[in-house]
DNA sequence: TACAAATATGTAATGAGTACAATTTTATAA
DNA sequence: TTATAAAATTGTACTCATTACATATTTGTA
């Protein structure tokens, strides 16, 4: 069994061949893609593959915990398929994101003033500025 | 001079009785305003404010560094005047979003393992989950 | 007062995302 | 295998936040 299909098992969600198209391109794919990456890449081998579908899977998935759902970028969502620990830088020259690793613990050792009776489910840390390509430019 | 129009002057915008508006707006609610809010609220007393002069003017002061954007609504872009270093928190049951108060330096001292050659010129907590009135019902 | 530049306004257009009805696929049972 | 129900996919129409743009108003200045 594939990668992507195991992962969906994990996270009990029933394969299909467009389920298993869309998280195989989340795993292989560190661009975090936006639907529209999704569709124009996989439609090439899935003639048919519209983009409500990505969309309903898409949501199936970040609701199963299997992918996460960024809003990093105003304009539109993008989705990755790697749910460990880490941050997310945006750069405003090129606009590709890069994953930004945190050292172990990291966001959960931060401490707040004020969060006592919040229950916190999900913690996301956004960064932005320039990469360092669009630094030396 | 109010507080607002002394705030646009601290960062070279020219004043005038909307932008003032906006500004004492958001300088007075801290509830993390939509652009429909405060069109709202202020076309009330400001008959002709239009949506594109928000629009417009949330842009200009986010863009002097007056304001924070916040993405951690997916549907829609939220402003906060308060730029002093704190984390957001979005509440999935009543939608509320709650300011939380970070300890001094606390997101400046994450150790990030790979962020050389990066420059990072914003950082944005956003935490997700039930506030403390939604947790118990 | 006259004129130019800066602001503000209203309408039309864009585009991401969703609702929904119709179609196709999959699973199940006789 | 066949019939049938449930699940998944698809395409179209729609919503709604945001932007583009042309027009109108206000402000600053000579």
């Amino acid at each position: 069994m594939s990668k992507a299909a195991e992962r969906l098992k994990e996270y009990g969600i029933k394969p299909s061949v467009q389920r298993v198209a869309i998280m195989e391109y989340l795993l292989n794919h560190k661009n975090h893609p936006t639907v529209d990456m999704i569709h124009h890449e996989l439609s090439e081998r899935i003639e048919t593959l519209s983009k409500t579908t990505i969309y309903n899977t898409l949501k199936l998935f970040a609701e199963a915990g299997a992918i996460l759902t960024l809003n990093i970028d105003e304009n539109t969502t993008r989705y990755d398929g790697d749910t460990s620990q880490h941050a997310h830088f945006k750069c405003c020259g090129c606009g590709n994101i890069f994953d930004i690793r945190l050292k172990n613990e990291e966001l959960e050792s931060i401490n707040f003033e004020s969060t006592s009776g919040f229950e916190i489910t999900e913690k996301e840390l956004y960064l932005k500025g320039l990469c360092p390509e669009c630094k030396n430019q």
